[in-house]
DNA sequence: CTGGGGATGGGGCCC
DNA sequence: CGGGCCCCATCCCCA
């Protein structure tokens, strides 16, 4: 017995969910463009993409192979198994790229279908697709291309083709395409594998000599060990070590600068389809080299280390995972509680970029898909409320359009809707800095409860509790004072409405450029700082010095109350709540 | 099952 | 801009 659509529902489902970004868990980019997707889906259709999923969740594709516009003919493709070409002329161009494309990704089944569309139109040997090496000889060429920029170290490690060569390896495209600067693609899974945690570091990066350019600086100089995708964005990672994979990603995530948000064009007129026939082929060989070996450490703290920053993890999944990605950027983060990495406050978007959000799920558009994602929400509705209104730059104020409507990218700011990105970012460069400043009550914008509260808490303690004596700079919105000038402003902003760093990945804004780097790190799985007892790593040293307490069995904070002792002062404090509130 | 403690992640913010 | 620290949230373990 079967179900004669099956197959079908389901990889529609799957689309479904890619379009709104839900459970989405890795993010490929290309050039300037983002695009979500779902981890098992690239696996199933590419060795490659297999290869590159494995350990990283943040995939960065070479440009010289795919672009964005043909990337998002290819995401169609394998999500729906039907080939989407634009119907201009260009057509034989396009399925040109789209062959490079495909032979790049190791999508065998679009490499043909290009193929034969190409001979079809034209009659002509097919470009750089010879059949056997087609697809690795051009990647050699551009190898080559690519080397050559890089300082030929004795890094050029370029494995010899593996003995078995006429197998399409998993790795074999990767090393082909290998250059210093960009990551080794695992081979086997077994090396990488390890990653993450501690040991091995894995998650190379590779990044080797040739730094990557980074808008940002998200390494931070690992004061410790080596080679894990932290270190991959430090210029000094030994990516030798690792011929693994995924570091790719985290290397060249290092392009997720501020620049890169650009949104791809969105490549539109469709007339024809082309569909897959034996859709059934997957790759599926090679087997081996896809289970993640289990978790080495397998100490608690190491499990908790793999993948995504946990949070992080489950931030996307509660809150980003709806993120409808369109043509290729992530719109916006739902919003959620106040916690999460980006989800948290919804906001997102960036004044200087494209990124736009939509805040919660867009109430509505789908309805279908909210019983599908009813789990999504599960975190944060259940304490947010799905409140999108807890967070502060509500991406969706109530009149509006549901992000999905004509206007797609909208302006966080002001909430104006564009049809393009290009039209977006012209509308965003209208917007001075100075109309970002609070304009107190009136303002469109919710100021955000969290900040409210944070800042009530706080103010006991806070500088305006301490002698005002030595603070002449105070604030003129809620009259704290310090010492300098410099500090004050920087509190300033915390009362700005809109924020003028946004996280180019998931478009959260912050007001500070270290807090926005620092989020950056988290998404990119950069932790620098590791424990050389036991491997964890940390993205913040302070986290690490707290941490080697637990190995040193130090306990400094005692409770006055009960002569308890705790080795995290936060800790203290949250068991002296247990005192002070009866509950 | 529940509450407390240990440990960790993320954001805000001051220095 | 980085370091530090505070707060919140959460997970896991254990009694």
């Amino acid at each position: 017995m079967e179900l004669p659509n099956h197959a079908k529902q389901l990889l529609l489902q799957l689309n479904q969910q890619r379009a709104k970004g839900f459970l989405c868990d890795v993010i490929i980019v290309v050039e300037n463009a983002l695009f979500r997707a779902h981890k098992n889906i690239l696996a199933a259709s590419s060795i490659y993409f297999k290869s590159l999923v494995l350990h990283d969740n943040l995939i960065n594709l070479d440009t010289e192979m795919v672009n964005p516009s043909v990337f998002r003919q290819v995401l169609d493709f394998i999500y729906t198994g039907k080939l989407l070409s634009s119907s201009d002329h260009s057509n034989e161009q396009n399925f040109s790229a789209l062959l490079t494309a495909a032979s790049y990704l190791q999508l065998h089944d679009l490499a043909a279908l290009c193929r034969k569309k190409l001979k079809r139109s034209s009659g002509k040997p097919l470009p750089g697709k010879p059949s056997t090496p087609g697809p690795l000889s051009r990647l050699r060429l551009n190898n080559q291309r690519l080397s050559s920029s890089t300082p030929a170290g004795p890094n050029n490690h370029y494995p010899p083709a593996p003995s078995d060569a006429d197998q399409p390896q998993p790795d074999e495209g990767l090393r082909d395409k290998l250059s210093d600067d960009e990551l080794f693609v695992g081979s086997s899974g077994k090396v990488g594998n390890g990653g993450h945690g501690s040991s091995n570091g894995n998650l190379s990066s590779g990044a080797s000599a040739g730094e990557p350019d980074l808008g940002l600086d998200l390494s931070k100089k690992s004061p410790h060990s080596a080679g894990t995708a932290t270190d991959a964005l430090s210029p000094h990672s030994n990516s030798q070590e690792s011929p693994q994979s995924a570091s790719v990603s985290t290397t060249n995530s290092a392009s997720l600068d501020d620049s890169s948000t650009t949104l791809p064009g969105a490549d539109t007129c469709i007339s024809e389809t082309m569909e897959l026939n034996s859709a059934s082929k997957t790759s599926e060989e090679t087997p081996n080299q896809t289970d993640g070996p289990p978790p080495h450490k397998k100490t608690r703290q190491a499990a908790r280390k793999n993948e995504w920053p946990k949070r992080e993890a489950s931030g996307l999944k509660s809150e980003e995972h709806d993120r409808p990605l369109v043509n290729g950027v992530i719109v916006g983060p739902k919003d959620g509680r106040s916690s999460g990495i980006c989800g948290g406050s919804g906001s997102c978007f960036a004044s200087d970029q494209s990124f736009h959000c939509k805040d919660e799920d867009d109430g509505g558009e789908n309805g279908q898909d909210h019983s599908d994602e009813s789990g999504q929400s599960d975190g944060e509705s259940a304490g947010g409320g799905g409140g999108h209104h807890s967070v502060n730059y509500v991406y969706r104020q109530e009149g509006f359009e549901p992000a999905f409507g004509d206007n797609l990218y909208v302006c966080i700011p002001c909430g104006k809707g564009f049809p393009s990105s290009e039209q977006l970012n012209a509308h965003v460069e209208t917007h001075t800095e100075d109309e970002l400043y609070i304009k107190e009550e009136g303002g469109a914008f919710v100021k955000e409860e969290d900040d409210e509260e944070a800042e009530d808490l706080s103010a006991p303690v806070g500088p305006s509790g301490f002698g005002s004596e030595s603070r002449p700079f105070k604030c003129t919105v809620c009259s704290k004072s310090y010492k300098d000038p410099a500090t004050l402003r920087q509190h300033e902003k915390s009362h700005w409405l809109t924020r003028p760093f946004p996280c180019n990945i998931c478009g959260k804004m912050f007001t500070q450029r270290g807090t926005m780097t620092r989020h950056m790190r988290s998404h990119l799985g950069l932790k620098p700082f590791a424990c050389e007892e036991c491997g964890m790593r940390f993205t913040r040293q302070y986290r690490l010095t707290e941490h080697m307490r637990v190995h040193s069995g130090e306990k400094p904070y005692e409770c006055q109350l009960c002569g308890g002792k705790f080795t995290q002062q936060r800790n203290l404090i949250s068991h002296l709540r247990m005192h002070t509130s009866p509950s």
